[in-house]
RNA sequence: GCCCGGAUGGUGAAAUCGGCAGACACAGCGGACUUAAAAUCCGCAGACCCUUAUCAGGUCGUGGGGGUUCAAGUCCCCCUCCGGGCACCA
């Protein structure tokens, strides 16, 4: 290579660059990687007392499947950027990383392939740890936390026993989602369209089941009104939360039934509607449609076949979409606002399970009522009207506006809609027929799943004293264990039921033969509380310290995928709020800041086994190293979008990052003696340093857009490169480059750490890069000090002119009107106006 | 049906506050280096038109249509398509 003929200029004395080298990151990340793994301390959170502020940066957890995903390398690439960044900004940071590790793919493994769930996760973990280690991610593992492991679930056990104390852990019969596929049921939560959400082609059965429940409903105003103090969470997820939530206040009335001693208790959000009614209609499973049923063997017969109608509609998830049918009971109710006998339905379109299962039909002001009205022909009764006199009669059904009035309903006609609404509603509660009330969407939480590979339950059920009455096992007694070797071969009931050694057990209070739950929970008990495991793993005496909890929470940023909007970050909200009243934390939400990340795309579609689409991480990483990869993920697109993944993408973030290796290598020890100030040509590099690091700071504390951070250096390195011959020669003095490399280098830092890694050991650079401060920007060095100004005539371009950058106004215009080709466009023209936007833009009205 | 996103060159994208549309890359094309290739470096590159060609010039252009403004990818109104969420929830 006829490379390092520099030629010196007499007084600024520069040392040879070295010859260039060639970048392989297949040599420097295993051996940044080895001293890394063997430095425990490296990445481990400083003590309290470390008189720096305190920064929690959680990604999700992933289940250990035992293969990382291109999702999983775009959610740490992200969270691990911004961790090195904030420790470059002298934060003291926890950036943990633990396993979701219980859960059914390990029973289906064993099934498949004999290999037991634990042995299958636990070496999954070691697999996918390697994985994340060879990505140079910077967990602290001496906080690892694995789900699956008895120093973990015993406080699942733990916690449920107190939530069993405060009457927040409780069973109940009920209809609950059964997945054939999954043989164990669901909470509501992770029924997605009507299947399964992990069989997505599973539709989801009903079953009368008697369940484990959390009261996850007695925080239902708490976690709705919490959403609006979240301002760093994505509106769209607090937006699926409150949808989930589903607040509605209403009233409830009650309808007597004429001639017996039974009554019916409507929901209803319109209450001032009430004299409209014209029926009432019932779900086909509300307890008076079964005594009328009793008595009536033809309507038994039709009601049970409307029940039929509305199990098949949610089964296929077309509730909404079946057409309506009901069928007349010869009862009749009693509206207790104006004494009329109104018609008893019973209706497929009522659900039994939102709200009281009974509603009065409105025809007038619903259009679900008016479609059912018109079908069977039941009246319409207009009571309410827009406020305006004269407008044009609405067509029905009418809901009303903001200014409509209530009108036909005796003492309370006039009203606006919304006081009758409070005014009947407290009328109600006055004469004891009602009471104003409020609905919800979000049902408890069913945690019970008939499942091996998943946390006890830590109940029993003693024959002599409590056969259907559960009872606590004692805390002393935890962890109760997971036994292992079990068959998880047969497919029905628990498989715990089927281990004689883990069902028998002593009672505690007659000391006679007891049965254990056989249950086990949903996992996502696990991923609810896990990260504040992390600020004290190994504690064996609780599930953390309150103090270590108090200090790191709340976490100052999450990151992971949307998919867990109204999963895992509603009952980690319900847990932090459980565990608040116990008095373990301090805080009231668990995250202060929710970052979601778009997908990862390839072909226009997400990647998946079945679309044969998948590009695994190591082949990437195999191919190009870990730095492009991770740096490729952010570079595509905006984090918060989708990416589609390019694999020539990836090779040219390996180009660009050999260039920087080659510049680096060739320049690292270069020395001058007694440097004087900076040439104009090192200015403007420094000047373009100083740029680079306004704009990833700024990226770091706005948008993180981080594919403009990167393209950012890009634009440095590309001066850079346009330098070289000065650089070569002197004109660019040493110190000059010394200082724009150091700086290059730490901006490379978050985004490329073995690499950035390598090179600061090049250049000489003291300590460890990613605890060097992040350079500060020098604005005086960064202002440009000549800008262009587009001149525009009549909105069009017609030239660039060039202004020192603190030219006032009237300096720019008369630069702009000097212009050539402005005089030439303008000539024999009237200028009528002159807009100049100092620092921006000439623009000149002529005519 | 309702609520959120999104639509910009061949591709991924940029334009953060209404001020040069397409930064930075990928793919492509041309050149240098080389016996040759790879690698590397330099250059070209929205579409169309005018021009023999150059130099230059012109018109159009951010899903579509209207509007506000000296100026619109950006603001307002209407519409289309794509993605996501909710949906007989009374």
């Amino acid at each position: 290579m006829p490379e390092n003929q520099n030629t010196l200029q007499a007084g600024t004395p520069v040392s040879s660059p070295n010859p260039e080298q060639r970048f392989m990151p297949s040599e420097i990340e295993p051996r940044w990687q080895a001293r890394w793994d063997a430095d425990a301390s490296l990445y481990a959170a400083e003590g309290h007392d470390s008189g720096k502020p305190k920064y929690y940066c959680l990604e999700m957890l992933p289940y250990p499947s035992g293969q990382l995903h291109m999702g999983h390398v775009r959610n740490y690439a992200i969270g691990d950027a911004l961790a090195r960044h904030m420790w470059m900004r002298g934060f003291n940071v926890l950036h943990p990383m633990g396993w979701d590790a219980f859960g059914l793919p390990a029973e289906n493994a064993a099934l498949k392939n004999g290999v037991p769930p634990r042995e299958w996760t636990l070496g999954n973990i070691v697999a996918m740890k390697k994985q994340m280690r060879r990505m140079g991610l910077s967990y602290d593992w001496s906080t690892e936390v694995t789900t699956c492991l008895p120093d973990y679930y015993r406080w699942n056990q733990w916690f449920f026993l107190k939530m069993f104390e405060k009457g927040l852990a409780f069973r109940k019969k009920s209809k609950v989602n059964w997945c054939p596929e999954c043989q164990t049921v669901l909470a509501n939560e992770q029924v997605v369209g009507g299947c399964c959400w992990r069989h997505e082609d599973t539709v989801v059965e009903l079953r009368d089941l008697t369940q484990w429940f959390l009261r996850i409903t007695k925080f239902a105003d708490e976690l709705l009104d919490g959403l609006d103090k979240l301002e760093g969470w994505p509106e769209k997820v607090r937006t699926m939360q409150r949808n989930w939530i589903g607040r509605s206040e209403g009233a409830h009335v009650d309808f007597a039934v004429d001639g017996s001693s039974e009554k019916i208790t409507v929901f209803t959000t319109r209450v001032d509607t009430i004299f409209g009614a014209t029926s009432v209609q019932l779900a086909p499973e509300h307890a008076v449609a079964k005594v009328f049923a009793l008595e009536d063997d033809a309507l038994r017969g039709q009601i049970e076949e409307l029940l039929e109608q509305q199990k098949k509609a949610r089964e296929t998830d077309a509730l909404g979409a079946i057409e309506k049918h009901g069928v007349a009971t010869g009862q009749f109710a009693v509206n207790p606002f104006n004494g009329e006998r109104v018609p008893i339905w019973v209706a497929n379109y009522i659900l039994a399970d939102y709200g009281t299962g009974a509603i009065m039909s409105v025809p007038a002001h619903d259009e679900r009522d008016y479609e059912f009205a018109q079908k069977y022909g039941l009246p319409l009764r207009r009571v309410i009207a827009p406020a305006v006199t004269g407008a044009e009669e609405p067509v029905l059904p009418y809901v009303g506006e903001d200014d409509a009035v209530v009108i036909g309903s005796g003492e309370w006609s006039g009203l606006g809609c919304a006081a009758a609404q409070e005014k009947m509603a407290a009328f109600a509660k006055a004469k004891g027929f009602g009471t104003p009330t409020v609905t919800y969407r979000l049902k408890d939480w069913g945690v019970s799943r008939q499942r091996y590979w998943g946390t006890p339950i830590p109940m029993l059920y003693c024959d002599q004293c409590s056969p259907d009455e559960p009872m606590p096992v004692a805390e002393s007694e935890l962890p109760i264990l997971l036994p292992e070797q079990v068959d998880i071969t047969q497919t029905n009931g628990s498989p715990l039921g089927r281990v004689a050694e883990f069902v028998n057990a002593k009672c505690p209070k007659c000391g006679g033969k007891a049965r254990r739950e056989t249950d086990t929970m949903d996992t996502f008990v696990d991923s609810s509380w896990y990260f504040y495991r992390y600020t004290d793993a190994k504690n064996s005496k609780a599930p953390f310290d309150s103090d270590k909890a108090n200090y790191w929470f709340p976490i100052d940023q999450y990151i992971g995928g949307v998919e867990h909007a109204i999963l895992h970050l509603i009952y980690s909200r319900f847990w932090t709020k459980v565990m608040r009243d116990l008095g373990m934390v301090k805080n009231d939400e668990p995250a202060e800041r929710l970052f979601t990340q778009g997908m990862v795309i390839k072909d226009g579609a997400k990647m998946s086994k079945s679309k044969g689409n998948v590009v695994s991480p190591d082949d990437m990483i195999a191919r190009y190293g870990a730095d492009a990869t991770r740096m490729y993920a952010l570079f595509a697109a905006p984090p918060d979008r989708d990416l589609e993944w390019q694999e020539e993408g990836v090779a040219g973030i390996s180009r660009f990052l050999g260039k920087v290796y080659r510049l680096t290598t060739k320049y690292s020890d270069v020395t001058g003696a007694a440097e004087a100030a900076p040439t104009p040509k090192g200015q403007a590099l420094l000047r373009r340093l100083h740029q680079t690091i306004a704009k990833i700071t700024q990226d770091f504390d706005g948008r993180w857009h981080f594919n403009t951070s990167i393209s950012s250096i890009m634009i440095l390195v590309n001066e850079i490169t346009a330098n070289e011959a000065a650089m070569d020669s002197g004109e660019i003095t040493s110190a000059t480059v010394r200082e724009v490399f150091r700086g290059l280098i730490l901006l490379l830092a978050p985004f490329a750490p073995f690499f950035a890694a390598e090179m600061w050991d090049q250049i000489g650079g003291e300590g460890v890069v990613f605890r060097t401060a992040w350079p500060l920007v020098d604005e005086e060095l960064a202002r440009e000090d000549e800008i262009e100004i587009p001149v525009q005539v009549n909105g069009k371009l017609v030239n660039v002119v060039k202004v020192p950058a603190d030219s006032d106004e009237a300096a720019v215009k008369a630069a702009a009107l000097a212009d050539e080709k402005v005089m030439a466009r303008i000539e024999g023209k009237t200028v009528v106006k002159v807009i100049v936007v100092p620092g921006k833009l000439v623009n000149l009205v002529v005519k």
